[in-house]
DNA sequence: GCCGTTTTCGGCCCGACTGTTTTCAGTCG
């Protein structure tokens, strides 16, 4: 039995393998397009295969369908065990560094026997790799720069590491004279919840200045590529920085092919070609003939398609309702009424209870819902049944001072190996909200942990489930879990989710909130605020929700105080 | 390896920059 990230992960494999073994790069491709089916499919392999559903699949035929067969039936797919061995491990490594792809690094292996990360760099620094073909100084100066950056990034990053440095190149760009547009693109704009690099899209008449202005500006560490309409920088921080200069009649086009992603402009630019037009940065074409478009918009209406936002671009499902409808509104951070989920210096945070409480008011919300960790959670201060009355006391205190405020008490529980929460039913009731959140015990399989979280849902007490899934992006995956039983669950029993907005989570993942929305379910886009300034993270979460499809209807945390003490009301009584 | 009311074979998106060439392959997005 193989679950669906297992299957990705082999298909995604052998996919570089192939292209390593020089196969036809479309046989390879249609591997990669088989994963990306297999993530927007809910439910399992085995399930797909007993159901037939496997035949409706994009992308699998007759071949991917034995292969995926043969991978649910004995766990393994023979092509992909003999391509493993005919290639040493180390070289899929080497293949993630900037600038090296599948034909370098086979002549890399093939003529130097380079088997390694740490093979290649001993190469370089010999001056080893001067003897090949197609191989010079700077070649073996630029894989050490990459060597290091991969040791030190792992190549993708958090939004909080990318978005400020963003912001502070944007409203630099913006001064420039000869910016007459510019826009952030890329990953970013389509709030992905990591970043790869940083993209800008300018429209210019004098793009030389611009790239001069661009290269040369301080957060610039060293300069990647500077060419007259396409230039990246790295930053101390080791994120890229692509910008790139069109004129101001190319821009939509340039900003629409910059934002992405991939797959979706692949998607597009089919459409076009359908349409015997042919799309690209530059324009749309009918023969030699500009579509003449001011807008995202007009180039979407070309295609015969309804606009569709930058968030949405990933080729999910966009493509289907596009061609019908418009999309609804997206949730946007002026429609969040009131915060969930903030600790304060009961527990971990920073702040006291006051702090935190005029901080959320100063930002312009009208309630907090402050969470410390429950008594388990020794490690972060985790009150016990004592503080949580001492706690209570001081929030009847401070909510006398407010008459366009409120704080309301709650708690973030642990959901503890079996299931159960943290406290008595007797102290759990005098809560006006409970937020129950795994913090331990990761290492249980997925049909353990799936039940321990729908018990805990399924607690009389239980208002939000907390980052469900447990991932740290870039540093720690999701314990093993049934998200789509866990969103059931939770629809059945009127329990919101929560999209925790901490960049180092933001979790629960978009990909899901299609799936959760269509099933009625709430969520609350949570900061998990440990300090004033983590309020703010709200942001984050709005992208994710966004990301997901979601509008204000969907987002617990946008309706206004009455309401939302009104609705915690009944979900208590529920 | 997939896919098709233009197709069951021959397509499969498009362009910039780099480094090494002396006209271009490889890589990237």
């Amino acid at each position: 039995m193989s679950d669906k990230q297992t299957a990705m992960r082999i298909f995604k494999e052998m996919a570089t393998l192939l292209e390593l073994q020089g196969a036809n790069p479309f046989k390879s491709k249609a591997y990669v397009k088989a994963a990306r089916e297999l993530q927007q499919h809910e439910g399992q392999p085995a399930e797909w295969i007993a159901s037939g559903a496997i035949k409706e699949m994009r992308g699998f035929g007759k071949s991917l369908q034995e292969k995926l067969n043969e991978l649910v039936e004995t766990g393994k797919i023979s092509e992909h065990e003999e391509l493993r061995s005919s290639f040493p491990e180390g070289l899929l490594k080497i293949l993630t560094i900037p600038g090296l792809g599948s034909k370098k690094v086979r002549v890399l292996y093939e003529e130097l026997g380079i088997e390694s990360v740490e093979d290649l760099e001993e190469a370089c620094q010999t001056d080893k790799l001067l003897s090949i073909d197609g191989f010079g100084k700077k070649s073996q100066e630029k894989i050490l720069q990459g060597i290091q950056q991969i040791r030190r990034y792992q190549g993708r990053h958090r939004l909080n590491q990318a978005l400020p440095f963003a912001q502070r190149l944007l409203s630099d760009l913006q001064e420039q004279p000869d910016v007459q547009q510019l826009d952030l693109g890329g990953s970013l704009r389509r709030w992905k919840e990591t970043v790869k690099d940083i993209d800008f899209v300018v429209a210019t008449d004098n793009p030389e200045a611009v790239m001069e202005f661009f290269v040369n500006h301080p957060l610039a560490e060293h300069i990647i590529a500077h060419g007259s309409t396409k230039s990246s920088i790295m930053l101390n921080n080791g994120i890229n920085v692509d910008l790139r200069t069109v004129t101001p009649k190319q821009y939509p086009y340039a900003l629409m092919h910059f934002t992405g992603s991939k797959e979706h402009n692949t998607e597009m630019r089919r459409r076009a070609k359908d349409r015997g037009m042919k799309l690209n940065e530059y324009g749309l074409f009918k023969g030699d003939d500009l579509v003449e478009c001011e807008s995202e918009s007009d180039i979407f209406q070309e295609l015969d398609l309804n606009y569709i936002p930058p968030e949405l671009r990933e080729d999910r499902t966009e493509f289907e309702w596009a061609v019908e409808a418009t999309h609804p509104p997206l949730v946007e951070l002026s429609d969040i009424k009131g915060v969930f989920h903030a600790h304060s210096t009961y527990s971990d945070g920073a702040a006291s209870l006051k702090e935190m409480a005029e901080a959320t008011r100063a930002l312009g919300y009208s309630y907090l819902g402050i969470t410390d960790h429950s008594r388990t959670a020794y490690y972060a201060g985790g009150l016990s049944i004592e503080e949580v009355l001492k706690q209570h006391k001081e929030i009847d205190e401070l909510n006398k001072e407010w008459d366009d405020f409120q704080l309301f008490k709650g708690i973030e529980s642990d959901i503890l190996g079996d299931g159960s929460l943290d406290y008595p039913d007797e102290i759990l009731e005098q809560f006006d909200f409970v937020i129950a959140s795994v913090h331990s015990q990761f290492k249980m399989s997925q049909d353990e942990m799936t039940a321990r979280i729908i018990k805990a849902i399924e607690h009389p007490a239980t208002t939000m489930v907390g980052h469900p899934t447990g991932r740290l992006l870039l540093n720690r995956d999701a314990y093993p879990i049934d998200i789509y039983k866990v969103v059931d669950a939770a629809a059945a029993n009127n329990v919101i989710i929560e999209i925790n907005a901490n960049p180092y989570r933001l979790d629960i993942d978009w990909r899901i909130l299609e799936y959760a929305r269509d099933k009625g379910m709430l969520v609350s886009i949570n900061p998990d605020a440990h300090s004033t300034k983590g309020l703010e993270d709200i942001q984050y979460g709005v992208g994710v929700a966004r990301k997901g499809g979601l509008g204000p209807d969907h987002v617990f945390n946008a309706l206004d105080l009455d309401t939302v003490r009104e609705k915690l009301k009944t979900l208590r009584s529920s």
